[in-house]
DNA sequence: CAGCACATGCTAGAAAATTAACACGTCTAC
DNA sequence: GTAGACGTGTTAATTTTCTAGCATGTGCTG
């Protein structure tokens, strides 16, 4: 069913899966600010693969691995999540907060793309 | 500085002390699914106060914890992470999925509020 | 005041997570 | 073909997390 709970160093490598997409042990690792051994990476990888969190494909000798849960659902299940915990279920206040976060960074054009979806939701809501 | 790596159980409580603003430990535990003993659930909270991730205040006789990192700051922070982690640090892509999970519930009045404040981020960044 | 309901402090164990270390196999370059 | 670099599998040990249980203190009720 859904995704057990993972542990401190689980949770942290798989979200340098998502954000990579895929990774070898050796990659992982190098992503970890207070990375463990390698020899440990390895173990926690195998774990999570035996919880069904990731699978891995083969790349000639390597071990190349992928989160198993989507990344479509993750994303969606996160957004609940923070949606939940941090904004009392109003996406409106995570709307403000991302403005909030990253307001500079945005160029006009994104901005419009962001009226638009919402300009669209709108629309089909009638 | 970011927060320290909390266990799976810290984060448990964490999130549900976000969510309420503030709760004993019974009202943690019952805001539990898989609640363990009221006694781990105390012993849990002392652990995150000894960490300073959260503090108590006295109400008669009993104790009730808040977060110590303002809610504020943690939002952001969350927000941030789900940023890099899930959407390439791309907000449109968050928007995006913000809508999908939940434009069914959103009014043409929140749908109204969101374009707004996106029209104003568009005028000071002008 | 005796007894019950709750709350806390503390301690000790069990269970799970995290880590390192060793043994072996494959490829590549001398 | 043999040494070195790099991979993997596996095991065992340490550390952290998680849990329960008991002792104690306060307020309320009959």
């Amino acid at each position: 069913m859904a995704l057990a709970p993972l542990s401190r160093r689980e949770r942290q490598i798989m979200d340098i899966l998502y954000e990579r997409g895929k990774a070898t042990a050796a990659d992982v690792r190098a992503a970890m600010e207070d990375a463990p051994s390698y020899s440990a990476v390895r173990a926690m990888l195998r774990t999570l693969e035996e919880k069904g969190h990731v699978h891995h494909e083969m790349d000639r000798l390597k071990y190349v691995y992928l989160p198993s849960l989507g990344k479509e659902k993750a994303k969606r299940s996160a957004v609940k999540h923070l949606l939940r915990t941090f904004f009392g279920d109003s996406p409106e206040q995570i709307v403000a907060a991302l403005l909030d976060v990253s307001a500079k960074k945005l160029t006009p054009e994104e901005l419009n793309r962001m009226s638009e979806m919402i300009e669209r939701a709108k629309q089909e809501g009638k």
